[in-house]
DNA sequence: ATCGCTGTTTACTGCGTTGTACACCCCCTA
DNA sequence: TAGGGGGTGTACAACGCAGTAAACAGCGAT
């Protein structure tokens, strides 16, 4: 910037206001200073103007899982919502290790991040207090906490209720469910059975326990495991809703290796609607959630937080979701 | 930091020396930083640092599309490889474009990065020549260009080649491909059609350019046109190599919906090796890099790079691949 | 000619850290 | 006892930028 101010015959603060966009500035200045930069090849130092700035630019977006496409493309709509705000996204993996997601909370991330907007798993309501006005954060996904924090919610609850009811409309009696955990009281899996489970008692069907399994992980490989325990019962369902697609893809590989017909025998249905499940062999019925508007909103959200000087109420805000119907329930 | 050292009764440059891992430092007073340290939760801020050290421990990685799994997969990888080195990554989606291509690499991501990791989709030889040496990086997945740059490749004509190999071995005669880029003259496309013409003409086979068909994109509907337009042909092929294996499940899914056997009538194979090729259905043939493998080294040739003073001898190191056969070849 | 005003530009300073140079202390040896 | 020598700690400056306050130029009005 000095080489810059020299070149142009001006001092380096008025290169620092041309670069900022500083209003008074005469005409003629700019032009010198901009055509300095330009033989130069100046560009400003982030790592200076952070410093004095106290911000980075950097936000973090934290998933569980980059390998499961549905967050894939989260991540992508985020970064490509950060960017029209001037703003750089750092993806973290967080495995659904509560270390992870912790230390990434605590700021631990050490004045690298301005804010971080994460798809929580395996956070309790306990640490989110601990963290709570510590950094600006974004939650994201569902509606687990109190408050306190800000919140981009997709109604888990509605949304399974009424993928359910699309399948009992269709004619469908008994209807399994696939990715309950059993070992958290709250959570997605947890709405998303609520869901399932007032549908099918509003439609005046058994409620059958047996029908419901619990799953490890949430990979292709526990859909199956679980598709097959579910047709080893004496009595099989003829739905599955399986808690996200990833898992949904799974149990269809092991419908087709049991030779079992679907949607003929079986439907199945997922969640979120990734890509690549309109392409499954058959095609999948799934929620959609709007992840651009989802993506928008969180950034928005953080954003607001991060230049707000005060501490602002905390906000939540549902995106929009919608039943797709094909193949796999016969739509 | 100041702080810490009024309070541990020391200079500002000793609390910096402790952060630092300095030898010289007593015991005693190492512990009373380490406790003071810990009391007023201090943590070191990433600017200042950068500032002085001019480096700012961030790279990037640049991918065509994240929702490809397997560049989500990759950068998984790398994002680990890199954590091992205490070095943040961060993920860009270039969408194929030359332009975010170039930007990224020129420069103007203003030292924000300490280098770049990129998976070239569009980039020429000459703007690689242009950019050659200004900033620290590594290219990924193919040897299209001359030299000057490391390089981590695939060795995707050999693996084409393999993969073809396997197909005959197993009995076809008439091997088509899906995902030939007709618009450019080198790249991946271009290789592994190259190891597949060789291994048809090694196997005495004919050699029909009719059975070779481009695409636009790299989608599961690319893979379906495509094959849609095999099976139009008087005289079907009975396997189809596609270039990737997003393309080969669109192509399942075309066989799937015109209700023609795999692998009976027809073999497919893909490459890649992507999360839940294994759980398709059919589950699919491919080619298995080793991403892991892949990741260390980019990120070792990057550090290297970053930390060396004089410029190195660019070097190239090819990763290992594996054909994987599975169902949709009969395997 | 002077004043005050607006618009433009500048000098100075500090953000938090670390490299350099040096001061100090203690112990060992000649 | 004097003179090294290694271990331990400190003062100072600088990294590149932007906030602050103040200086300066040009203009019309007095």
């Amino acid at each position: 910037m000095v080489d810059v101010a020299r070149r142009a015959g001006v001092s380096p603060k008025t290169v620092s206001n041309v670069v900022n966009g500083y209003a008074h500035v005469s005409e003629g200045t700019r032009e010198r200073v901009v055509a300095a930069m330009a033989e130069l090849n100046y560009r400003a130092n982030l790592s200076a103007r952070n410093l004095k700035s106290g911000r980075t630019g950097v936000v973090a977006l934290a998933v569980p899982w980059l390998s499961n496409p549905y967050f894939a493309d989260l991540a992508g709509h985020v970064i490509r919502a950060a960017e029209a705000e001037s703003v750089t996204v750092l993806i973290d993996e967080t495995r659904s290790e509560p270390e992870r997601e912790r230390r990434l909370l605590d700021g631990t991330g050490s004045h690298l991040l301005d804010g971080v907007i994460i798809s929580p798993q395996a956070l309790t309501a306990d640490d989110l207090a601990q963290l709570r006005g510590r950094e600006p954060m974004v939650l994201l996904g569902e509606r687990i906490f109190d408050g306190g924090v800000d919140h981009v919610a997709a109604d888990n609850e509605a949304a399974a209720q009424e993928l359910t009811e699309h399948l009992i409309a269709t004619g469908r009696r008994r209807v399994a469910t696939i990715g309950f955990s059993g070992t958290r009281l709250t959570g997605t899996p947890q709405l998303r059975r609520a869901g399932v489970q007032h549908a099918v008692e509003q439609a005046g069907l058994a409620w059958d326990e047996q029908l419901h399994l619990a799953v490890e992980g949430f990979q292709r490989r526990d859909g199956a495991e679980a598709m097959r325990a579910l047709l080893a019962l004496p009595e099989r369902p003829d739905a599955v809703v399986c808690f996200n697609d990833v898992v949904a893809l799974g149990a269809l590989k092991a419908l087709a290796e049991a030779r079992v017909d679907v949607p003929g025998e079986i439907a199945v249905a997922g969640f979120d609607n990734i890509e690549g499940s309109d392409y499954a062999v058959p095609s999948l019925t799934t929620v959609d959630w709007d992840n651009a508007q989802l993506a928008e909103i969180a950034i928005e959200l953080l954003l607001d937080r991060i230049h707000s000087r005060r501490p602002l109420r905390a906000r939540e805000i549902v995106v929009r979701h919608r039943v797709v119907s094909r193949e796999s329930t016969g739509g």
